[in-house]
DNA sequence: GTAATTTCTTGCCATTTGGCAAGGGCCAGT
DNA sequence: ACTGGCCCTTGCCAAATGGCAAGAAATTAC
C-alpha cells in the first residue's frame, strides 16, 4: 500500500498496533508540492499536519535586517509543520517552502483533533512527536553553543547529508549560524583535510 | 488559597474554567527545594511535573570536554521540567538544580496521565505547555544565530532580569554561548555605555 | 574570625568569523 | 545560443570572541 511509510512512522513510536496505525493512516490525504512551492506562508495559519514521504522542505523567517534565516529543514520520513501556528491557530512567523518536489500525507487541524479525541493511542503519538521536536531542537541548540562552525557543519554532514545535496549553501549557512562565505571556506577546508 | 498562582497558570492558557482549574490544582502536591538541591540528576528518570511558584532553577549538562553547559533557567510562574525524560520515561541527560530556595507544586507521571485521560481541557493545556516550550526554544535559537553576544545579553537582561540577579556569571555565560571572560567584558561595556 | 574556595575582572594575544567586493560557473527563460 | 540572475568561491582586512593566567573581591566552610 502506498501509505506504508506513513504507517511505519506511526508505528515507530511504539504506541499503537499495526491495525490501529493503518486505520489512522487512512484518514490522511495525499499532498504534493512542486519545487519552490510554499506549504505555508508567513502571516497565514497553518492547517495541514503534514507527514513528508519524500522531498525536502525548509522553514525560514526574515530577520530584523530583512535577511532570510533558515530555521529548519524537513526531509522524508518526518513531520513537516510549524507547530506554533498549527496548534495555537495563530499566523505563522515562518515560511515553509519546498526545496525539491515533495509528496506526503496530511490531515487538517479539525481532523487531527477529532482523532485525538477518539483515539488515545494517537493522542500519545501526537505528544511524542512534539517531544521529539523539542529534543531535536535542544540538541541543535547545544551543538550551536558548544561546537565550532566547522564541527557543526561536519555534524550536519553526518546526520543529514541529504540537506547538503539539495539546499543551496546560503540556506545551510544561515541554518548553521554562519555567513555563506565562511561556510564556503569551511567546506573547502574539510575537503582538503579529508582528501589528504 | 495558597495554590492561587498555580490556578492562574492553568487559566492562562484560556483552555479551562476557574472551577476546572481549581479542581485540577487540587491534585498537585507541594514541593520545596533548598538552594543547591537537585530536582533531577542526570541518569535518573524525571517523575515530577513541577510548577514553580517561586525560586530559580537551572538545567545543565556536562559536555564532551567535561564542562558544565547551562541549557536553561526556570523561574517562578513556569513549569520546571525535563520534558524528554518525563514523557519518554528515559534517563535524563540533564541535571536540574535549585539556584535559590524554591517552592512549587507537582504531580507525578501517573497522576498527570490519569488527569489527561479524565479531563480533555487539561490535555489541551498540557499540549499548550509543550508548544510554548518549543516556541521559547525556537526564539532562543533564532536569537543565538542572528544576534551578537552583547545583544543576547541585553535581551536576557530585559526579558529575564531575575536570572542575572541569582545565577553566577559563568552559568549565564554558557547559557548565552560565550565564555565567562567575554561575558564579564560585555557586562563592563554595557555598564559604561548605559552610564554615559 | 580566618582560611579555603569560588566568583569576577582584566591584560595580552591567538583564533575564529564577518563584511565586502570581484570573478567565474552554472542554470533558466526566451 | 544568448543573457540575466543566482550561486559559489576567494582575497583582503576588520571585528568579535576565546584561551590563559593573575589577582581582587565575595562567599562559604570550619
Amino acid at each position: 500500500m502506498e501509505r506504508e511509510k506513513l504507517i511505519r512512522f506511526l508505528l515507530s513510536s511504539g504506541l499503537m498496533s499495526r491495525p490501529q496505525a493503518e486505520e489512522i493512516a487512512g484518514q490522511f490525504q495525499p499532498r504534493t508540492l512542486e519545487r519552490n512551492a510554499f506549504l505555508l506562508q508567513a502571516g497565514r495559519v497553518s492547517d495541514e499536519y503534514l507527514f513528508l514521504d519524500r522531498g525536502l522542505l525548509r522553514a525560514f523567517v526574515h530577520d530584523a535586517d530583512g535577511n532570510d534565516v533558515t530555521t529548519g529543514f524537513f526531509s522524508g520520513g518526518h513531520v513537516a509543520l510549524e507547530f506554533a501556528s498549527f496548534f495555537n491557530r495563530t499566523p505563522s512567523q515562518e515560511h515553509l517552502q519546498a526545496l525539491t518536489d515533495c509528496a506526503g500525507w496530511f490531515i487538517t487541524y479539525a481532523q487531527l483533533n477529532a482523532l485525538f479525541h477518539a483515539r488515545p493511542e494517537f493522542r500519545e503519538f501526537g505528544r511524542s512527536v512534539l517531544v521529539r521536536g523539542l529534543i531535536t531542537l535542544k540538541s541543535r541548540m547545544l551543538n550551536q553553543i558548544t561546537e565550532t562552525a566547522t564541527a557543526r557543519y561536519e555534524s550536519l554532514l553526518k546526520t543529514n547529508p541529504e540537506i547538503l545535496l539539495h539546499a543551496p549553501l546560503k540556506h545551510v549557512a544561515s541554518y548553521l549560524g554562519v555567513t555563506d562565505s565562511s561556510l564556503s571556506r569551511i567546506r573547502a577546508g574539510a575537503k582538503e583535510a579529508g582528501g589528504t
